[in-house]
DNA sequence: AATGAATGAGGCTTCATTCAT
DNA sequence: GATGAATGAAGCCTCATTCAT
């Protein structure tokens, strides 16, 4: 949930805490609303505020007094939650990544999911992630503004943190069927799974809707066959040759 | 998602690392000028000091100031030079795409090799420009810090653009091969390999030299799995099983 | 020239050191009241902070919130009992100068004294006076921190004035035995011994017990001699002599 | 000599010194000129203005913009040679604190003079030091606001600091005559002669011309009386009486 | 052409004060 | 009365850009 970072000296009075995560991808009802709608508190609207100026005006015309115009709020306002600009930045893309950790979840991709279950139904899984998060990419305002647009060192940092995480939620899952490449080969693969997908979605994105969906086909063919082909290695010299 | 990690701040002027990745290569004239020098003229050392800039202290940090200093020549100089702060920064992310461009056409990648030619010999292709941007990567510091840190709005179009071409060159070299493809898709399945590879040679750099070469590794099965995959196809059913 | 040191600067609630001392020493009515608590209503709690402040942390970091939070109420109710910020400082100082009035009258510096009596044992009522004071100096927060740190023009105008008042008790109790010199000069006279006096509580303060032992004793020797060779010169020609 | 105080991270390009610390107490041509006139460069004018700002307008109004304007020039300016406010405070302290020691040198108050011929003819120059120094205290604007009104923590350790710098010279010039006090007494005394004089002048600025010719003699005579009362003692019983 | 001091608009942040609860 | 979140004016400081030397 988004939470605003908080470094001041004196007491510190956590924020309310904007959950709600979910409610982005929710289909609520079949007619996709626009997301990022007036928040329900103060603290949602003002990261809400930063991701439309940072999306619409871009990375230079991002300032305090800009997104507190856009949030609807006083300047001051701001610092009550946040202890600095950048922690506007930082905290909107904390929220995002929760979000996305949300969608990922309810796609299938989670911790609790046993690996031999996991093992057999990987590419429907693989292919029901993709199409939420190419979803998610194209819903989420700040996802797309924060990482694609000016990600601070710091955010960076974050960012391969959050790749290493589910690098490692990917390699748990399919321990068994790579278990023939060692255990750092394996972190290794899973990574590049996750880190390749990073601009495909990206791609997604940028072009027309057409367009869109061949890069969804074409990732799922690079990113099955991939994965694909280190699992059949793994099973011996024959195995079920792909369609 | 993944991208370049930053970390130093202040201080501690690193060995001057811009090489003039042009000039390095290409013994132009049997004249050598000095290589691995402070650059030649002055807007070489202004586009070194700004790379050096961003890279060591931050996007955050980067100002005409900061730069004229490092570069050892007054702030008045750099407006000889270039209209105004930004276009330091473009200046500098398109002398790197032009080293790149030279690498890559060292590497074998260019526009005046024979298509069928070039098909008989794409894998061991594929393996030098692998070897050789993952060099410039490492060595070419105002690329990683440009390119994999900060890139503006107009920035990232650049890129997009540069990534176009490039996808058109991979394309007209596999036009045969590829042919069973229409020609919108034979254009996405280019830009893919092109786009996909980004993200991996960042990694390469991130991580220390013994996971670099797993990473090039993987980068090389990534990549000719996915293109292999589409020619097979275009070839029938049976084609010659890779080494 | 010299004033009080201050050194300190964050955190670290030192025992809320104001004291009230008016109410310590004055055991007003039998009922004796809680002394040496926090204070027994929000004003002398709010004016407790207002000294811890400015005493722990400087001028630059006075201000209400923070005053509000040492206080333990809101920021709201020191408007309840103050107009402004400024009258926060105003009411502390006028307080601690009121806490003086009484420290002095029980050292028998007072009004009501007959100026003949007051005569005869000027010197032993000086030397009360002397210990009182540098006792109050020591342990009045407030006094220090208003007085000697930071006082606006109009605190300065508001010193000058109390300094009047004592300055002008003084010349009365005085007023035969410097019945040689003119009122004018008499009016000086007291004064300067009002004067005088501040810096060299200052320094008391300041400095290690060992050493203010040795100053009480100069200011002694400096104000008696002072008063006492004004007080022998309207005696004639010849004086008993000083032990 | 007034000299910028700076901290700036990078190269330190030392503020023009201004001197003529002098100028603003010699008796040029016996019309007193209104001393702090427009100053020879940035710098002097800049702590001017500080010193103007204080006076006119007091702390709460002082801010930088306020002393660009008053000074002439623009707010970026003070920058280049003060590296944040409270630097031009302390720096008019400073400035103001070089030209009060010029004064008491020219008075008379030098290191380099013979203890024997000091002891000779202390008291006509302790007239002298009292004549210019109130002089001192009238004309030097900057004096009286910087110590008398808002003296920070740090400021009021330098004054104290400047304090022991001066009493160490009066007991260095006074070591034999009151050779019989103990050298820890013997610096006591004379840093009550320092501290107690400060006030005295403040006193002689406030009030009336008239006035301020009888608090004149009454320092005289406070601290004549004083120091002789000292010497005395240490002469034997028996001293020639005061005049 | 080179220099770098000067400029001043603009951005970040603080904090005195208000007022709805 | 008490509370403390909200407000927004005001102040500090930075830094892109100019221009006299």
């Amino acid at each position: 949930m988004a939470r605003a970072t908080r470094k001041k000296k004196a007491g510190a009075k956590p924020a309310r805490s904007a959950r709600s995560a979910a409610r982005t991808t929710a289909p609520d009802d079949g007619r996709r609303r626009p997301v990022q709608k007036r928040s329900l508190d103060r603290v949602d609207a003002i990261l809400d505020a930063t991701a439309e100026v940072l999306h619409d005006e871009g990375l230079a015309a991002f300032n305090t007094n800009r997104v507190a115009e856009r949030a609807g709020v006083a300047v001051g306002s701001i610092y009550q939650y946040f202890p600095n600009k950048e922690a506007l930045v930082d905290a909107l893309a904390m929220r995002s990544l929760q979000r996305l950790d949300r969608v990922l979840e309810e796609a299938g991709f989670r911790d609790d999911v046993d690996p031999g279950e996991f093992a057999g139904k990987w590419e429907e899984i693989l292919d029901r992630i993709i199409d939420a998060v190419a979803d998610f990419y194209r819903n989420e305002l700040g996802f797309r503004v924060v990482w694609l647009q000016g990600p601070s060192a710091e955010l960076q940092d974050k960012d391969w943190e959050h790749d290493q995480v589910l690098a490692e939620r990917l390699e748990r899952l399919f321990a068994e069927p790579l278990g023939h490449l060692g255990p750092a080969r394996r972190r290794t693969v899973a990574t590049i799974v996750v880190v390749v997908a990073g601009p495909l979605f990206g791609m997604m994105v940028r072009v027309g809707p057409r367009r869109s969906k061949t890069i969804v086909e074409e990732t799922r063919r690079l990113l099955r066959g991939y994965l694909r082909s280190h699992l059949e290695e793994g099973r011996g010299t024959l195995g079920p040759s792909p369609s």
